[in-house]
DNA sequence: TGAATATATGCTCATATATTCATTTGTTGT
DNA sequence: ACAACAAATGAATATATGAGCATATATTCA
């Protein structure tokens, strides 16, 4: 059986691929991203830090936890969010690095 | 005067780079800018490849020109569509090494 | 236990987006 | 000039998405 598609990415591989950078592709999901560059952040203070309300920052964080783009630390009653690994953090700088040179 | 928002990325910025992963955010464009890691392929070509209209590829492609994405050389009747330069290549080679190691 | 605080969730509305269909523009070969 | 072909475009439509509000669920402290 011949494989008809084998010169194209799988459907399937595409759709998860752009599901990661549909994760990335929000302003206010870009700066709660950048804003867990710098280690470990709660809910709160990434909303203080933005501007968007803990609302709208809760209802980005939980997408990106599903997507296991972060993951959370409960200490007492604060969350604690952070990246979950280096190719996001690669993702960003280079997406930053980008716009950056243009 | 105090540069208040110093510590997260400006909105601007932000934006700017959400707008970048927005454009590898579907998973039609995801395949069409694979398709193009392979050098120039025109539009019927990528249609055909991945299995999508003419129609929708020019749409998606008339966005990817817009952000500089890709470019396009017109030879005769044909539109050999191009990446534009090396981070989203980068960028594309990175988020399907995410997906694949997890 | 009760009040205060931190985060999460369900729902709704407005807007954005992807795709299709029909039509158009530009190009080649006869 | 005309038919065949490649790509682009516009309008219509169905679906997805982000934000806000109200409410729920912990958790701490008095």
């Amino acid at each position: 059986m011949t494989k008809l598609v084998s010169r194209s990415l799988h459907a399937v591989t595409a759709a998860r691929v752009a599901e990661l950078f549909q994760a990335m592709s929000d302003p206010s999901r870009v700066r709660i991203l950048f804003s867990l560059l710098q280690g470990e952040v709660n809910v709160g203070a990434i909303a203080a830090q933005i501007g968007v309300s803990e609302s709208a920052v809760s209802h980005h964080l939980r997408g990106l936890r599903q997507l296991r783009i972060v993951s959370a630390r409960k200490d007492g009653r604060t969350v604690f969010y952070a990246l979950n690994d280096d190719h996001v953090r690669s993702l960003l700088t280079l997406g930053l690095e980008h716009i950056e040179h243009e």
